[in-house]
RNA sequence: GGAUGGAUUCCCGAGUGGCCAAAGGGGACAGACUGUAAAUCUGCUGCAUAUUGCUUCGGUGGUUCGAAUCCACCUCCAUCCA
């Protein structure tokens, strides 16, 4: 099977400027192609983590990736798939999300001489002179023909700034860059990203007279259609510290049955051969694929021993039993206790598992909170520190576990 | 620059002097049912040391016993005209 084979099987592709083409380049090892990542945050997310799994496909069949960190680009703002203007970012959060994104991006992608190339197009796009530019690409694109762009189409409602009806033409100028500094001829994308690609392949075309080619993959949406890695709280990130292994695997072992199969296919490394198998899986039995995603992309994105752990304190919050060293903890001080002893409420927003002292309250009220598998029916429930000696484990719904220690 | 219409709680959206912590819907959360899924039904949804107090209807001032609601100025957004 080739690679784009491959990349179709998987339901990764979306779309493509030219498919013999690109079969003949990638298949061949002959691509260098660019990704472009914006630092809009301190950290990675799941989109990124798709996208990042393609270089690496990519590059296991001999081509050469570029991550291209929009250091530059962010200081815009892409208007695509947004509804509402961006905030602008500080020149200093962006510069600090940058740093992020490159420690992040070198667990997953070899940087250096013949392997992957990292750069940031804050290099070339800063010092732009805004004339010299107007004249080198303006009489290229036409006003007209952005508009109908399905990325600013959206925004013709709801307003659209020039700053960042200008995201598309730094963006085709990045391609244009890379292409005459490291003959990168592809760039991919989320599907979202299509007109803006088109404009660089444009520009490529016609400043220089030579083809460069464009891929899109399909964005990560649940059955509803929504977008895939987000939660209540914001989006799951690939940084432990923002997002625990554990949350990071529950997150995973709780996608709806009629997203499992499709979200194994688009983001793990497993055999085509081997996720076939599990297409056939029926009802409960899908709780074992839950499984397999979920401690696979643990794996790949923590570690397997991070993916070990959170599994292990997963079976043994929801199976029983087993080791319970792993699921979250919060530790109590001093400060928390008033007159010697900690209620309930307290806890429960210690723990950050409600955001107030009323809503732990309501969970209480309702039924919802138990300590040590025991119903908490008072909210004026309250434990002197001799109650937390012992093992003391407070669930707040279904769902929500915390280990509580002095 | 001009005209018009807007800005309400997490989101959409009602409210045009007291009965307003603010209808309704969505989402979130909790309960029942289940498989840590979906669907459905029920409850619940500003905060707090809680028969009360405090903060909230774009911002700042003002009128009033009392303002989301009236007035002035400002900021932002949309549509049309330039």
């Amino acid at each position: 099977m080739t690679l784009y084979e491959e990349l179709v099987a998987r339901g990764l592709i979306a779309q493509v400027t030219d498919e013999d083409e690109i079969k003949e380049l990638i298949n061949n090892g002959k691509a260098t192609f660019y990704i472009g990542f914006d630092p809009t945050a301190d950290s990675l997310h799941v989109g990124h983590f798709m996208a990042l799994c393609l270089m690496k496909r990519l590059q296991m069949a001999g081509n050469k990736p570029i991550a291209l960190i929009g250091g530059g680009t962010a200081m815009i703002g892409d208007p695509s798939g947004k509804t509402d203007m961006r905030k602008m970012m500080t020149k200093e959060t962006i510069q600090h999300n940058v740093e992020c994104f490159k420690k992040q991006m070198s667990r997953f992608i070899e940087f250096g001489e013949d392997k992957a190339m990292l750069v940031n197009n804050a290099d070339w796009i800063l010092d732009l002179n805004y004339m010299d530019l107007l004249r080198e690409v303006g009489p290229h694109f036409s006003v007209n023909r952005m508009l109908a762009a399905e990325c600013y189409k959206q925004r013709m409602e709801k307003g659209l700034t020039f700053l960042e009806f200008n995201y598309m033409i730094m963006q085709s100028f990045d391609f244009y860059t890379l292409f005459q500094k490291y003959g990168c001829n592809m760039q991919f994308g989320g599907d979202d990203q299509w007109s803006n690609m088109l404009g660089g392949t444009e520009l490529i075309r016609r400043k220089l007279g030579k083809d460069a080619y464009a891929m899109t993959i399909n964005l990560l949406l649940n059955s509803e259609g929504k977008k895939m890695g987000k939660t209540e709280s914001g989006a799951v990130w690939l940084d432990a510290e923002k997002t625990s292994p554990y949350e990071f695997f529950q997150y995973w072992r709780n996608v709806s049955d009629a997203d499992v199969i499709k979200c194994i296919k688009m983001l793990t490394f497993l055999s085509l051969e081997e996720i076939e198998k599990m297409e056939s899986w029926e009802g409960s039995e899908l709780n074992k694929a839950k499984e397999i995603l979920a401690f696979e992309l643990t794996k790949l994105v923590h570690g397997e021993e991070e993916a070990a752990k959170a599994q292990e304190a997963s079976k043994a919050l929801f199976a029983g039993g087993g080791n319970l060293e792993n699921m979250p903890a919060t530790q109590l001080t001093d400060e928390d206790f008033r007159d010697g002893s900690v209620d309930i409420l307290a806890i429960l927003v210690k723990a950050g598992m409600t955001a107030s002292r009323a809503e732990a309250r309501r969970a209480v009220e309702q039924g919802g909170v138990t300590v040590n598998g025991e119903k908490v029916t008072d909210a004026k429930t309250a434990y002197t520190k001799d109650a937390f000696a012992e093992e003391f484990i407070v669930k707040k719904g279904k769902k929500s576990f915390n280990k509580i220690t002095l």
